[in-house]
DNA sequence: ACAAATAGGTTTGTGTTGCAAACTTGTTTG
DNA sequence: CAAACAAGTTTGCAACACAAACCTATTTGT
């Protein structure tokens, strides 16, 4: 196997799929973020984004903590030191590939 | 929803799969193979490799040639035009994207 | 010569996903 | 105080990736 199929077999898949890939490179940016800005950014409905924001916390991607601004629910998301490591190991990947 | 997001949520989905990404950017590379190179290559198993040719086929990307080398059967494999153009506007995508 | 193994794929079965609709819990508005 | 709204989560389902089993023809071993 050549180097670039190699690097595209290695591809990590949970960061991968584009709706994830989605909140990664965002949470990559700007450190911090809420989910309604996050499902407005990324054009996704509620229940999609809940997902895959599931699985990169049991990923340990990222972080959820659930807090309040005064009385109404606020949820915050950041990427763990793993999850902006996995995202840079994933652009070293793309890049070896293409 | 900025640039960057909209090239990674436009990405298409037939080709970023990364078993088909592989025969995709090796078909790119040789023009021409056959199957027992293309799973030497990537390392896939047959049924695997089959059905992702099969659903490349589908999309209009990939031609199947099912012809003989003396009495074994061999199937040759080569991008058309489509798979071409499509793969071009994959990277193109991934260019806006990071 | 003929049974068993090999070659070259395809089809089937199954566990995972990605997705949107429906639901939940709390808050605000009419 | 009922109805609408906000902020997410859970559920249900169709599509998918993957490997095991299968198929058909040729080659090898005895």
């Amino acid at each position: 196997m050549n180097e670039q199929l190699r690097a595209i077999s290695e591809l990590n898949r949970v960061i991968h799929e584009p709706g994830r890939l989605m909140i990664v490179a965002l949470l990559g940016a700007v450190k911090e973020c809420d989910f309604l800005y996050l499902q407005h950014e990324t054009e996704m409905n509620k229940g999609n984004l809940s997902s895959h924001l599931a699985r990169l916390e049991e990923a340990g991607y990222v972080e959820i903590e659930k807090t309040y601004r005064g009385k109404v629910p606020q949820t915050l998301l950041r990427l763990t030191r793993a999850g902006r490591a996995a995202f840079g190991e994933y652009r070293k990947g793309l890049k070896a590939a293409f």
